[in-house]
DNA sequence: GCCAACGTTGGC
DNA sequence: GCCAACGTTGGC
């Protein structure tokens, strides 16, 4: 059992979205670092903080779970699709995703508070140039969040 | 294999 | 809109 700490831009797939379809296809992953944590790391019923990226107010609004492991990403034979890759085989898919659920929404904590607790200093997020969507989070620090959303 | 150029991310 | 940071691309 692990846990991660996911982020979206709300424009284009948010916590509202989550809830209204209750699990979502996380499609659209084209980042090796990314793709390799879905692939080989990421189990059913593993922790996900949602987090909301690039908008007025960025931070985590929800907590999810890992409902199906990672498969071929549909997207990347999709000519039509943004997120198509052209040099991708249906024999050889280079892309991946997994399912996520919502277990609830929690109280927008934002990043500036997650700077502020020296608990989560660590966190792949927090570093200075970090863009990774996908990052791990550590049983300490997703234990010292749950308390912070509840 | 190097590395400059370019594109993207994301907070501010 | 700015810009720092980083990943990817492609010529050599």
């Amino acid at each position: 059992m692990r846990y991660w700490l996911m982020k979206t831009e709300p424009t284009s797939y948010s916590i509202d979205d989550l809830a209204r379809e209750g699990a979502t296809s996380w499609t659209g992953v084209r980042n090796y670092q990314a793709r390799n944590f879905m692939r080989d790391d990421m189990k059913v019923g593993d922790g996900v903080l949602f987090y909301h990226s690039s908008c007025p107010e960025p931070g985590i609004v929800g907590l999810a779970e890992v409902s199906d492991a990672a498969h071929p990403d549909p997207t990347q034979f999709d000519a039509r699709s943004k997120y198509f890759d052209p040099a991708s085989r249906p024999d050889a898919p280079r892309w991946v995703n997994v399912e996520i659920k919502l277990v609830r929404r929690t109280r927008l904590l934002p990043l500036e508070e997650l700077r502020a607790y020296p608990e989560l200093a660590a966190m792949p997020l927090l570093q200075r140039g970090n863009r990774l969507s996908i990052t791990p989070v550590t049983a300490a620090e997703w234990r010292f969040l749950q308390k912070k959303l509840k």
